[in-house]
DNA sequence: ATCGTTACATACGGGGCGTATGTCAACTCG
DNA sequence: CGAGTTGACATACGCCCCGTATGTAACGAT
């Protein structure tokens, strides 16, 4: 088959995903060139818009890829636990974390909603949260939670932890920050216990 | 005394002002010209440059004046209420609704953290927290809150909330979700309940 | 009345994005 | 096996926009 061609074709554009992942997450979306982006891993602007469109498109991309990653990271650490309920906390925990990465937070948690809308909205349909409505609907059915529209529930929780988490990377003192929101973040998810 | 200059001078500034927010909020933060900006209230750049110093100074601004608003109406809701409690419910539910506002929603939930960084860190200090903070505070003295750091706690709430405007806006049916939102929003802070 | 200050306009340079066009290698098919 | 076609990527061009340096005219002080 056309194999040689479409295997090198879909190395060059994850060498340019890669590059992307970097630029965006060091200079933030509006400052990363293309020209120097592409450059970097020696092609021109001429693979970029052939592969991806446009800028917006590779952000995307990127943004689809981390997303992907970071569902996967939390939905693996939520099998781990005993309790279904012990899994919501975990995840949440395991975001709060996540997004203490400057390249979650830069690309995912700020310029990813500028550039590209409410999260929700997005093609990758925001598989964090996805994974997080599953988690409650289950708990819903089961009597653990109290009966709330699970992807309203959803939404807030994965705000409250994105949230925590953009708080306690740009603190001065990390250290400190972290238990504070993780404890904070327990408490307010026991609202939900019936 | 140099009143007259003075006077000329402060009316220019609110109507850059003014055209900011408009743009800003129509067009996006990336999108907007300083060059139309300007022109639409029949000024040059260079006015803009004098007063504000850059784009990202003009968004500043903006942004600072808005938030100003919204704490001021969160907390004049606030007042209202019979309890303590009743007004951190309320002003919760203000955010959720004056998050709808697509000025709101777009320069200052989208563009606003993506150009300035961490709402925590803005020179305004994001008065709306400041505001939440103040009350939970005093909630956890008096016992009707657990006692949990009063900014942590300001900061998830705060993200549930927004989080959950973002959502509503977003969404096809808005008439549908709010309710939803605004449930859920009332049943995971009574977690935050002793 | 003169001079310094300052609010704003004009002019200039640099850079970046998107597109139109070119090129060369790889696959297809007679 | 060779000619034609497709497609991956490079090159070249125009446009817009930001920031700054420079100019100017009005206002206030002395």
């Amino acid at each position: 088959m056309a194999t040689r061609r479409a295997e090198k074709m879909e190395e060059t554009r994850q060498r340019l995903l890669a590059a992307a992942r970097v630029a965006f997450a060091e200079k933030g979306y509006a400052a990363a060139s293309m020209d120097d982006l592409t450059a970097a891993v020696g092609l021109t602007r001429g693979a970029l818009y052939h592969h991806f469109g446009d800028k917006r498109g590779l952000l995307l991309a990127v943004v689809t890829e981390i997303d992907a990653a970071m569902a996967a990271r939390a939905h693996a650490i939520g099998q781990q636990c005993g309790t279904l309920w012990d899994a919501l906390l975990a995840e949440g925990a395991a975001y709060i974390d996540m997004a203490r990465e400057p390249e979650v937070q830069r690309i995912v948690l700020l310029d990813g909603p500028a550039v590209l809308g409410d999260p929700s909205q997005w093609p990758s349909q925001n598989s964090c949260l996805q994974t997080t409505t599953q988690v409650l609907r289950r708990l819903i059915a089961d009597g653990t939670v109290r009966a709330v529209d699970p992807e309203a529930a959803a939404r807030l929780i994965n705000g409250a932890a994105l949230n925590a988490a953009l708080w306690v990377a740009a603190s001065n003192t990390p250290e400190e920050v972290l238990p504070k929101a993780q404890e904070a973040f327990r408490v307010l998810a026991s609202g939900l216990l019936a």
